[in-house]
DNA sequence: CATTTCACCTGGTGGC
DNA sequence: TGCCACCAGGTGAAAT
């Protein structure tokens, strides 16, 4: 589900909601653990902890925990692809597939949900002022020239290379797709071979595409919620990903869907060359 | 190393 | 209504 927009606006909402509380006891669920750190570390690492921040980096949601004589502790959520973090009452039913609850002084809970168990929870120690920084370059903030040079040199497609996080972090399917048709740019370009002015163009594309999308709260695809529950509405922008078929809204070609490096992939034929 | 393929899971949808 | 094939926001291990 979650991109970095999702992500950003997850963040955000957990944030604004939980800032200041206090995690006064954890509860892990068993079997099979969708969790990095094991859950014995975990639960200790976050009880009596004071939440000071929450923050997206890539498609990591982070949380900065209260310092003590153990250390500096930090929270790490990866929501795969259909996992939810909600903040909700405890007197709220749990929803199928609740894999951790965070009990909080307040009186609500930080529940993380995921039926299909791809995401992941970490406990990450801070070391030093770094924290957790992710895996690659944030979309956001990375100048043209610094983007311009991520691709230099690599045979694999553009799309490809988007979608590596250790290169970008926080571009997923969507994205990706609706950046790449609004750069004019077919996916399966080599990435290598992008010409200056398409880099640019490109580098422009996503990060307007993403900007946009934490505006209108992210994608909606099919069950992706914030914090609240409540629904994003940059689905409604979406020009080319999941149209196959469906008339492009420039030109009227049909919409291509292909798969590259085992993801589906939508294109305009016409418009992106 | 860089790149590609596939397994990991559950659930929704659409065809028959 | 039921069954089945196929598809889905992601990643990391294994193979090439």
């Amino acid at each position: 589900m979650p991109e970095l927009p999702e992500v950003e606006t997850v963040a955000n909402g957990v944030d604004q909601r939980v800032r200041g509380d206090v995690i006064e006891s954890v509860w892990l669920g068993s079997k099979p653990e969708p969790f990095k750190t094991g859950a014995a570390e975990m639960a200790d690492a976050l009880t009596g902890r004071r939440i000071e921040r929450v923050y997206r980096v890539g498609k990591h949601i982070v949380f900065d925990l209260s310092v003590d004589e153990g250390g500096e502790p930090q929270w790490i959520v990866h929501l795969g692809m259909t996992g939810r973090l909600l903040v909700s009452a405890a007197s709220v039913a749990l929803p199928a597939h609740t894999h951790a609850i965070l009990r909080l002084a307040s009186g609500r809970e930080v529940r993380f949900v995921d039926p299909r168990r791809f995401g992941r929870l970490a406990i990450q120690w801070r070391a030093a002022e770094s924290g957790f920084q992710g895996t690659g370059r944030e979309p956001l903030t990375i100048s043209i020239e610094e983007f311009t040079k991520l691709f230099r040199g690599r045979k694999t497609s553009i799309k490809a290379a988007l979608l590596n996080q250790k290169l970008l972090q926080g571009v997923g399917n969507i994205y990706a797709d609706e950046s790449l048709f609004r750069a004019g740019i077919r996916p399966t370009r080599r990435a290598g071979r992008l010409t200056r002015e398409q880099s640019g163009r490109l580098h422009g594309a996503v990060q307007e595409v993403l900007k946009h999308a934490i505006q209108l709260g992210g994608s909606s695809v099919s069950d992706y919620v914030d914090a609240d529950g409540v629904k994003g509405f940059f689905q409604l922008e979406h020009r080319v990903y999941l149209r196959g078929g469906e008339p492009c809204l420039v030109c009227g070609t049909a919409i291509r869907r292909m798969v590259l490096g085992g993801r589906g992939t939508h294109y305009c034929p016409t418009c992106q060359k």
